[in-house]
DNA sequence: AAGATTAAAAGGTTTGACAAATAGGTTAAT
DNA sequence: ATTAACCTATTTGTCAAACCTTTTAATCTT
């Protein structure tokens, strides 16, 4: 779309009516441009006019334009090219962008103490209860062959615990993937990205690892067999397991500190 | 933290290394940054040193470390305010804002067509009937009399569909509040601000709504008596009317469109 | 002591310029 | 004719120096 048409500008300077305004021309712009976007004045692939004719079109200077972009590409919803046949483009969607956004989110969340571990355990036994009830069903033949072939990695007993846990991540994520249920992907990017890695640097350090990958194996073959209802109920055990050990880990470093 | 002691600069400036730059002073003066907050260099409510100060710092002008901040803004991490006393802050993390992220993509993908409605439905059933489970065990009276406040605002006849969707997402809303499990709320939103509208959007125009209203109202007593499994079923039951409606409407549409 | 005035500090915005990257065409050499 | 090197225009990226607006606090006035 050429802009142009639909697009208003009515920004609120400082001069004029002395409203309630929510700082920022720049901000002013981005939520504007991002309207756009999400209504799909803008579509995916569309190339916004240049730096130059945006500041002429909203009436502001280029540098203003400029904050107002690199906002929406903060947000990921655009991204720059150089050079002519360069410019601004509208980005498509992308879930891996949002999931990067949500585990830094999350791990300050963690950090702050603002989220209970204690919940977080209750959130990803429900959650992933759900995917493992629906990748039973919709599973296909690679989707097995990438959860088995993590199951086997985790095997290796001289695997360094930090690629253990960078393969637990991935077979969690296979995990999610074997639903091929994309809305459901998008809500557990936040589950994939945070929660597991936060819990992982808790607890695996005194976890032995055997436990847990028998418990991934039996997963994953209750997915195979279509049993649904029994890989929940494996995944509800498997995340019991860590609440204990999570708790026997907070209660001794909670200990170190006092003693 | 004052900044300046722990925070390495060593920026790739387009006239050294020649190595791959992930493009942008702007971006790798925001990563930096990000990295202290994430890494507890910087904690809540932090003062950075001023913009000028930031520019010598990192030796790069002005209008660059302010696009650099707008990033960190876009991402809910920092907040501005003018004046002496003013400056910038690190932000407390605040799920809200990451919601309204998440429900941009999510209005994306739908709106690209890279989501399906009955993947969205099935993604929905899953996770709300989830909700409804923990619901019913950790929610007070105050979660109920929320639940209930809705249900009595969708029986008056004389509500617009408009206000009516409205209330919808307020009780979905209402009902997540009551599972008391932040994690599991960040993870809804993308249901909530997204799904939810995107469906109302394409169902309630046709639907008579007060079998929406009987069940949301059943759902609420069942919660309320603690009955997690029966308010899981009838969400199900709730989605699974919305599936046939939406398959009936969307072969009007297409039929419409053709003929 | 209470209120009005004012000065300074900080972010917000503008102007104008130059640098760097890159697609596409042009020219020169093979 | 083909290929390689080079130019050129376009567009984002960066810089510098100023000015504007908002907010706070110290100062002055009453």
């Amino acid at each position: 779309m050429a802009l142009g048409s639909g697009l208003q500008t009515g920004l609120q300077t400082g001069l004029q009516t002395g409203e309630i305004v929510r700082d920022g021309l720049s901000r002013q712009v981005a939520d504007q441009l991002r309207a756009a976007i999400l209504d799909g004045q803008l579509k995916v692939d569309d190339r916004l006019p240049n730096e130059e004719d945006l500041a002429k079109h909203f009436g502001v200077s280029r540098p203003t334009i400029r904050e107002a972009l690199k906002i929406l590409a903060a947000q990921n919803l655009i991204r720059s090219r150089r050079g002519p046949a360069g410019g601004t483009f509208v980005s498509r969607p992308d879930p891996q962008g949002l999931g990067e956004a949500i585990a830094d989110a999350a791990t300050l969340l963690v950090g702050t103490g603002d989220i209970d571990v204690e919940e977080m355990l209750t959130a990803r036994a429900e959650t992933e209860a759900v995917c493992c009830r629906l990748a039973a069903t919709a599973r296909t033949e690679a989707d097995l062959a990438a959860l088995r072939a993590e199951v086997a990695l985790q095997r290796d007993e001289s695997l360094r615990d930090e690629d253990f846990c960078a393969s637990d991540v991935r077979f969690h994520r296979a995990l999610v993937q074997a639903t091929h249920n994309q809305p459901l992907k998008l809500m557990m990017y936040a589950v994939i990205e945070s929660f597991i890695p936060v819990t992982n640097m808790l607890i695996y350090r005194e976890h032995e690892r055997r436990r847990s990958v028998d418990l991934h194996e039996q997963i994953t073959e209750a997915i195979a067999a279509g049993e649904g209802a029994r890989a929940a109920e494996l995944m509800g055990r498997h995340l019991e397991g860590m609440r204990g050990l999570l708790n026997a880990t907070l209660d001794r470093r909670a200990a170190g500190r006092t003693g």
